[in-house]
DNA sequence: AGATAATTTGACCGATTGGTAAACATTACA
DNA sequence: TGTAATGTTTACCAATCGGTCAAATTATCT
């Protein structure tokens, strides 16, 4: 009898840990791409280099998949967040963090438009993660923003705002790189935009943030 | 015989405007919300309130509702950038194009979320438009930025990039709307949000490109 | 009113969708 | 090596997809 997805033996078998990391792979490829209702479990069978119903053994369903390549994402996504801290030097630490997201915006286009799909189709498989781990994670870190504010280390701003503006300005050339390239142009439209950005946006969050001395 | 779309009599009868009118407002309903890929012609027939061959007497396929759609939004959602005035005040044209197009996220995130969704799956239907109007457009208005940083009216900055950022914050607030939302929780998400980015993003961006007086 | 053109609909088409059943092949382990 | 569990495939299903067609209905104009 032929049961998927380890439910019967405990341990996972080497086949299985392969196939289920091949298939995640090409999901990931075609979820970011064309979004969850508009892939097709033929085009990831594909892309995985396997059969439609070989696929269904190790995933039972479309949404099983999708379901797993989201809270596997989901970790990783979060850790410049996480990783920011509240002893450190405000200026050090907006500036690694925008680093950081620009970092993954750059090495991870698909997760972030894997999410960005998912946002922007009003979040139908994420919402409970969205009011729960991720609203938890950024009130904590609103708090030390404000801290910083209060303490006179940053200028008087909205915390929440702020994260934003870090995550849409960096996301930005993740999910809308189709966009960044055309407008740029061939010229500047090279692995260098990465770099220009960065030096934007620091310039930008920094200069705007930063109590100047009078 | 029947001729849709008014190819034999050059003018187009009041039924034909009102269907039409009332097929585009369905469909960016439909489309914004789920994607070119996502949708499907019956949904657009339902919230249109008609049937399916109705339709498609008006827009012969699923590709010409999403055309007509995405020219007769284009040309709004770029006069804000087009309004962006090479003689007026720096501060003040930023301020205001800031504000501009946070109006249209706030009032038009249909329309918002139709473009993401299509320059996210790799812009399949508008690439000529980016690479032609838009870049045009773009490159015309760096080049205005580009002169006010050179007259020392603005710090120096990549103008391209300066764009870049005052799009992606802007419309994250149509495009990521939930997640927004979410991480706000019901006490700050009200209509006030709008307010309380567009305070933000002139802090920032007014903060980070104005030259200080030494 | 009557004729003609414009509009609307139900029935239908082949292709594709997510998913299943069962036979077949392979692996792991005694 | 034998056998039971695991893995893979072919053939298939009902539902839905984008789109067509011809017949029926409505609007327009003389």
């Amino acid at each position: 009898m032929a049961i998927p997805r380890a439910a019967k033996t405990q341990r996972r078998t080497r086949i299985q840990e392969e196939k289920e990391e091949q298939i995640l792979e090409a999901a990931l490829d075609v979820f970011s791409a064309r979004g969850f209702r508009g892939s097709t479990i033929d085009q990831i069978a594909e892309v995985a280099g396997m059969s439609k119903p070989n696929l269904l053994y190790y995933f039972r369903t479309k949404e099983a998949m999708h379901r797993a390549l989201i809270d596997r994402v989901l970790y990783t996504w979060l850790e410049p967040l996480r990783a920011f801290n509240a002893e450190g030097n405000p200026e050090t630490e907006i500036r690694s963090y925008i680093r950081r997201k620009l970092e993954l915006a750059r090495d991870f286009p698909r997760e972030s438009r894997l999410f960005a799909n998912e946002v922007l189709q009003g979040a139908p498989h994420i919402e409970d993660e969205l009011k729960g781990p991720l609203k938890q994670l950024v009130d904590e870190k609103a708090e030390v923003i404000r801290a910083w504010a209060k303490a006179g280390k940053i200028a008087k701003c909205d915390p929440y705002h702020l994260i934003f503006s870090i995550w849409s300005t960096t996301q930005h050339y993740a999910d809308f790189d189709v966009q960044v390239r055309a407008v740029l142009g061939q010229e500047h439209a090279g692995a260098g935009r990465f770099e220009d950005a960065a030096r934007f946006l620091e310039q930008l969050f920094i200069g705007g943030l930063m109590v100047r001395p009078a």
